[in-house]
Order: structure tokens, then C-alpha cells, then sequence
DNA sequence: AAAATTCGTCAAGCTGCTTGACCAAATAGT
DNA sequence: ACTATTTGGTCAAGCAGCTTGACGAATTTT
């Protein structure tokens, strides 16, 4: 016997499932990240600290991925700084440019949220069989825009 | 054979690829919404649309489902009966309140919405089969936090 | 009947973003 | 090599969307 209901109708919920999904996750995360004592941050930031970690990044770099202008990368650059999550260093190899890095502090932090998305995620995981997940894995990345993370709406 | 990666390690960039799958549904509903004349609204106002479809709502039952002050809340529901998608009604059992409902062009663009939203996904769940989307659903709804779509970050 | 709560608005203020103008350094054109 | 253009970053002003605070009117509680 076939279903009754075709993929077509399965799609009416997916873009509230989808979109809960991700706030549910945001939630998990921000509050993962201050219950480890980072509690001048809010979520934003953590789009920003994605950029910086590893070799770090210009704010013209910062402002391309944020999808923000560059005056409010400063901005925010200038925020992080003033907290003690990023350092600015001299570009090696443009004297017009400094470079954006994270500090101990924002290393820590990162390391933080990392624990905290594992915290959210695995207990709801471990509801899933791993092939479940990896299909998902699947599923989502195809959707995906790769590089955009940051809701703007 | 076991697998190289276990499921611990797959958890790793599923927080990025939710997110990214997320903005990349808003941004194609965005588009799809724009494309079929609504170009006076953005992506945030959609948010109060799922509230206000169906039987309306007050400014304070829209300002809680958008977790936002029910000062924000007038405020928008202004700028919407300002445009022309939203009316306000005399509340039949409460004489304070005001009854909150979409108009004819309101209705239209929540229909917009829906159809942009199935063009988005269509493709995409195309890719994927029945059992797959099927299982995506569960997975999704077992993460999300029943009436929190909004992001806020 | 009085007290307390709730609905919505007015007013002021803040935050995070924008646009516009500008200097300094780097790169491209001739 | 020298000029012209582009690029990196900041200063300044302004705006949009939110906040807190105070309030009058209608409702609900006691």
C-alpha cells in the first residue's frame, strides 16, 4: 500500500523545522558558552570568532564574511579587542593592514562554544542511528551555502 | 570494516551546515518573495505573518511569539498596516485590545511565502529519497524547541 | 467597591548597523 | 620611474529597530 501523504505535503513543516532547529542550536550553544563564564558575548560574535580562528583575518576579511561594511567590522573588531578575545598585530605583509587575531582568551572561547555545539547536539544524536546522522549530514550540506552562516534577517 | 570516523567526529561541522542549510531556506523564501512583487518586506517580517495567519492576534500575543517588547511589536504591526498587510480590528471580547489580521494582499504574500519556500526546498529534497526527507523531519523536530523559529542573534 | 493586573501607546534613549568622506599604502598603467 | 587607480582602515553623522519607563483605559481579582 502506498502512503497517503507524497514528499510534497512532508515539505510544508520543513522550513519551521528546519529554522527551529537552528535556533534551537544558537540557543544551546550561547548558553553553553556562558555558563562557561563568557558572558560578555552574545551569538554574533561567535560568527566572527569562526573567521578569526586559525591564521586570523583583516577586517576587510572580517567585513566580507560577516556581510556587514568594514566600519562595523571595526566596530566590532574594537569591541573584541577592548575584552581581551582578539589582538591586533601588524600585517606581515601589507603595512596598511593589521592583523586580526584571537587571543588565549578567545581561543578559550572558541574551545568553549565547540563544547557547548557538542553538548547541544550529541544527546540529540544519540537519538539518531549514525547512518541517520550522517544522511543528514548529507541533506543539510547540500542545501548549504558554503561560507554562509550568518543570518542576517 | 568499521568506519575511520565515528559519530562524535561527524558532529563536528554539523552546527555550521544547520546553520548555513538555514540561511540559505530564509534567503531563497527572501528571493522567491521579492521575485513575485513583495519587495517591501523582508525576511524578520515573515516571522509575524506565521503568527498573524489564521485567526490574528493581539500586540501582545504577536510581541510574545517574537520575543520581543510589545512597544517593538506596535511598532511593526504599524509599519505593516502602514503597507498594507495587516489591518486592525476592534478585539470582539476585549475592548483594550485589538484584533491583529491580514488583509487580502497580506494573505497573498503569506502564499507567496509558502511558494517560495516549496521552490526552494523542491529541488533540493529531489535529491534526497522519501525515506530520507522522512527521516530528516523526525530528526529536525526531535532538536527543535516547538515555537521558537526566530533567530535573535 | 477597591486593588491589582493587563492592553496598548507615548516618549526617550541605546546599539549596531549604514552611507559618505578621507588618508595612507599598495598596485596598475604608461 | 611616475602618475593614476585601487585597496585597507578610520572618523563622523545618521538611521532603524530595539529597549526601558511612565502612563490611561479596560479588565480581572479580591
Amino acid at each position: 500500500m502506498c502512503q497517503t501523504l507524497s514528499v510534497r505535503d512532508d515539505l510544508q513543516d520543513l522550513p519551521v523545522l528546519l529554522l527551529s532547529a537552528a535556533r534551537a542550536l544558537v540557543d544551546g550553544i550561547d548558553a553553553g558558552v556562558r555558563a562557561r563564564g563568557f558572558t560578555d558575548l552574545r551569538p554574533a560574535h561567535g560568527f566572527a570568532f569562526v573567521r578569526l580562528s586559525g591564521t586570523g583575518a583583516t577586517i576587510s576579511e572580517l567585513a566580507e564574511h560577516l556581510e556587514i561594511t568594514k566600519q562595523a567590522a571595526s566596530q566590532m573588531a574594537e569591541e573584541l579587542v577592548r575584552k581581551g578575545y582578539v589582538e591586533r598585530l601588524p600585517h606581515p605583509a601589507d603595512a596598511r593592514a593589521r592583523l586580526l587575531v584571537l587571543t588565549a582568551r578567545g581561543i578559550a572561547c572558541t574551545r568553549a562554544a565547540d563544547e557547548a555545539a557538542d553538548e547541544t547536539l550529541r544527546p540529540w544524536a544519540q537519538t539518531l542511528s549514525p547512518a541517520q546522522v550522517a544522511a543528514l549530514r548529507t541533506a543539510l550540506s547540500r542545501l548549504a551555502t558554503p561560507g554562509r552562516i550568518r543570518p542576517t534577517w
